[in-house]
DNA sequence: TGTACATCAGTGAACGCGCGTTCACTGATGTAC
DNA sequence: TGTACATCAGTGAACGCGCGTTCACTGATGTAC
């Protein structure tokens, strides 16, 4: 049966949404899109009427963790001050324990490579636009050389990927690791990120 | 037809070694038994003669890559020596274009908490194996804090791997990107693994 | 040492299943008059 | 404003395919005598 346009374009909304989320859950390929639609109220015939593949929605919802992840830094740590309440924010076992609204970097990283030109597209500007978010929130060097500024941005960033995605792995196997990854990111990386070392 | 036992154990071994290989660089679900015995000169029937499932494989498969990660590490930075030379060899394009014979956590790291607890368990290990030996390898601390050491050896695994992992997720997209990302992380944890920083 | 036979590593066809994608159909929408 | 009909968003069955796993079979191995 045919819809509204706004009815049309919320129900598109919604695929995207609960594709956001169950990718970082379970993986590109751990979830399909018949899943995928029927979470967002609908069937998976009307699918290719939104979306040219399940590729294509992947690239969106990529597109989508990325923003909400910018939308949680503002929120904890805003442009210009300091970097710290995000870190804290970000490498807890809280965010370690959901990753549907986590971060997709620790979310799929490491399965980029394998996935379509569009996807990789996506995450790559999400990850420039990450490294820039942090810079912003970066005091200036001491010693005043603003390019190893932005190396150490990169570096942060890495840490704080790498560290949740270790977290994460080891949960559990071995949960008092798991603990000791965030809390050593956490306590290295406010050092680093205050600028009290260098 | 029956074979030597040896003939047997070689074959199971070639399973596990080309299984090593195949799953760092397509994924877990990216490859499959057949393409994996295939790869070691057999065919997939005989496959659960040597292991009770893929899953088993797997974990074997991973504890085999993560023993591979730590014989480069000695070869490249005996132990008690400086990590530093391990670090420019980790932190390489080369590395990164070769996920094969690469590191484990990289290849597939946030995809270990969707596998099977043989598979997370074989991860865990590894990664605490990987923390000794960064630590084996990372002077005393100046101010002599030993706690705050194994906490710069994990926040440098974390590093490491994160950087590893978005440098190779950006490749195809922002090839520049992904060669700053590399360089930065190596330059940055190479003051930290030396101790000039703290 | 030589022979007969039970064992069992490896083969390839077959299974059930879930996936991405297609398609004929339905019926509400929204437009032309 | 009211009516007739073309449009098209959504449905659900069906497709082809590849996967993990099973199984009857083969024939070399290795053991018992």
């Amino acid at each position: 049966m045919k819809v509204t346009k706004q009815k049309a374009a919320e129900h598109r909304a919604a695929i995207v949404r609960a594709a956001s989320r169950m990718f970082r859950e379970r993986g590109f390929d751990g979830v399909g899109v018949a899943e995928i639609t029927h979470e967002a109220g609908l069937t998976h015939g009307g699918f290719y009427g939104h979306f040219a593949s399940k590729d294509a929605l992947a690239a969106e919802a990529c597109a989508q963790a990325f923003a909400g992840g910018q939308a949680k830094m503002a929120a904890s740590a805003p442009p210009g001050e300091n970097l710290v309440p995000y870190l804290e924010r970000y490498l807890t076992k809280r965010h370690r324990d959901r990753c549907a609204d986590g971060c997709p970097m620790a979310a799929y990283g490491s399965d980029i490579v394998r996935q379509d030109k569009a996807v990789q597209a996506r995450f790559a500007e999400g990850a420039e636009s990450y490294i820039r978010a942090i810079l912003e929130r970066l005091p200036a060097t001491q010693e005043g050389e603003t390019g190893a500024r932005r190396e150490r941005a990169i570096t942060i960033l890495a840490a704080m990927v790498g560290g949740l995605t270790l977290s994460r792995a080891t949960a559990k196997s071995d949960p008092e690791l798991s603990a000791e990854i965030l809390a050593s990111v956490r306590t290295q990386l406010a050092q680093m990120a205050e600028g009290s070392v260098t």
